[in-house]
DNA sequence: CTGTTAGCGCCTTCAC
DNA sequence: GTGAAGGCGCTAACAG
């Protein structure tokens, strides 16, 4: 089956455009950049066909390498397997498409170490700049980006001492959303359920929430930047609270550790069994993965019907919680994606302002799990 | 807060390094190539220590320039709304980075005319390769790539006279497995159900073999490049047969258009309603976004207990699929991306063959709904 | 072993 | 209006 046209037809470059529309390389530059104006309208229809005939179609790479922009941003991720990160992305994919930016994306898979390779990897490539949603975050991990070096804007995470932008959910104001509608509709036994939140700002920030919310210290006081509630972090930590009346508790699920994860739902498990009929148990979910995982578990001890025995509420709003009939908080992720964008292009183009930190509002979808 | 260190300090380059180690670029060039056999212990030392000094990381853009390849790879995406596709995308990103490539991932969100100038940008960036999972994937489309262009490769889809390798489930065998299941099972009436399937290839060879499993032709025939059974395409388009007593119809699904959803699941709605409690009505659809179109609205129509009334098999195995006990049949996706880059590496790096196929085998997931 | 010399494809003064 | 020359950061012959 031959039939390829052989020589894989080395592609045309400005030199046999020039050559082709008999004229100098610097007509063709300019009509590629569009100054027109510059141009005799015979010297550009000549240009115009050579450009056709050849199918010339300039090299990003050249021109990046002499203008210093290639046009290329990276985005560095933690997780694709959480739904949060690819609706993210799908922002970020349109904001790019918009404004001429073409993203690389790195995909980390939770690992820190890989991470740090990556960020090196991008900025091998010179890319313009760089969103990071990653977990391994430190202020020197990202020394190279942020600081003197390219900018960066972060997603869902802001680190300590860093001068990058950041956007993502307002993480206090969800968590009080959240925890009030739990208590509003009577549950007075809540469990905010979380992956470990020791590096993680977004996930401090919804703990912390949580627990001043059941504290009664529920105050809307502005999200600051980094939490740094930072608590020791015991595997499967549970700090008590209570309002009138009500007790919440804080469960650690490290995802990544299967057998801590199995310590953990066992834990929730004693509670749950124990409860008295007249206590309504609720759990609040932190994040997508967790909700996930916590009902997974409860279906398979408590059958089908496991609705009925506790409440499930979850930040994030995966496809599957309409179907299940869950409540959730959901976030703005295309909108999240699209503001990193433009937030990253303004700094590329020079803006100078100090860092930003831009808090979008979650919006809270009510289902039968919590108002039957 | 002027913390920034002022001068973006322009990264290093080849030079500041030469002159920093006192020698030429050559030598800096060879030591980066690893070619260590030819640099003196000494000269080695001190060039370690200059790029130790100055941060120096080669500039990939420049290097690709010069060697005519910059290990960048595209990957042009239909649709990141479905998990088969965001799960692909991670055994492609495991590929690349044990390969050395680098993806540039496009996202056409279905748009047709997105892909064609995606493809276009990807070819700007001089790209070494594609990865193409499109719906417009045509000869024409393509030609600057698959043709004398750059190497392709296709993952879910052929194109008939398109010289690229393609990679994806074994539609007949997988679309025979689930028939067969709810065969076996004791449904007498199998609804199809899937999206608009006469320009993708995919769809056309399970829902081909789906008839013919109900027609009791069920031979296992090899599957062969591109169906081009391609039946006509009326919306709602219903085809009949039968296998012992069996009943067959087709349905067809446009997720795209909320009008043509509702007069299709109307009609199904009819069917189940009209049922008698003699026949065991099953759905099978033909991939997660169906089958979620599929659950969510019998839910809406039927409550909670919806699947004690038609039972659902699907071709992917969503993350909800076990939450809410559907039969699926999983997909190799992870292998699927993996593979892809593999084979695109291969023809990269030049090997010559003619277009292979690789069809990776479905894993029938046995739950509740089909087999109570 | 090591350095010098040309470019890769494009843009950008600077003259004509 | 138009073109020639030089250089972006790096590699690949060629000499030494």
């Amino acid at each position: 089956m031959s039939t390829t046209p052989l020589a894989a037809a080395r592609r045309a470059t400005i030199t046999d455009v020039a050559r082709e529309a008999g004229t100098g390389k610097t007509s063709i530059s300019r009509y590629l950049n569009g100054e027109m104006s510059v141009l005799s309208p015979e010297l550009r229809a000549r240009i115009e066909a050579a450009i056709e005939r050849l199918d010339y179609q300039p090299n990003q790479m050249a021109r990046g390498l002499k203008r210093g922009r290639n046009r290329l941003i990276g985005m560095l991720l933690a997780d694709l397997t959480n739904p949060y990160t690819v609706e993210v992305l799908q922002g970020v994919e349109a904001a790019c498409h918009a404004l001429g930016l073409m993203p690389l994306i790195c995909h980390a898979a939770n690992e820190v170490e890989m991470e740090r390779r990556y960020l090196q990897l991008l900025t091998t490539y010179r890319v313009e700049g760089v969103i990071v949603n990653a977990l391994g975050v430190r202020e020197e991990t990202l020394r190279p980006v942020g600081g003197g070096g390219i900018p960066a804007v972060l997603v869902d995470r802001s680190v300590e001492g860093l001068v990058a932008d950041m956007v993502g959910l307002d993480n206090r104001a969800a968590a009080e959303l959240g925890t009030r509608h739990l208590l509003d509709h009577g549950f007075d036994d809540i469990w905010f359920v979380v992956q470990p939140f020791e590096q993680v700002s977004s996930r401090q920030l919804r703990e912390a929430a949580f627990r001043e919310v059941m504290r009664g210290e529920g105050g809307k006081g502005h999200e600051g930047r980094t939490g740094g509630t930072g608590e020791g972090g015991t595997s499967g930590a549970k700090g008590e609270g209570s309002k009138g009346g009500a007790r919440g508790h804080t469960l650690v699920l490290n995802l990544g550790e299967p057998a801590a994860v199995e310590r953990a739902l066992a834990e929730l498990d004693r509670a749950i069994d124990g409860a008295g009929k007249a206590s309504r148990i609720a759990l609040f979910a932190a994040n997508a993965p967790v909700a996930l995982c916590l009902a997974l578990h409860l279906k398979a001890r408590y059958g089908a019907d496991w609705q009925a025995r506790v409440a499930l509420l979850s930040i994030d709003d995966p496809e599957w919680a309409e179907l299940t009939g869950i409540t959730t908080i959901r976030q703005p992720t295309y909108e999240i994606g699209y503001r990193a964008v433009e937030f990253l292009h303004e700094r590329i183009e020079g803006v100078q302002t100090t860092a930003r930190d831009c808090l979008l509002p979650g919006e809270l979808i009510v289902r039968a799990s919590t108002s039957r």
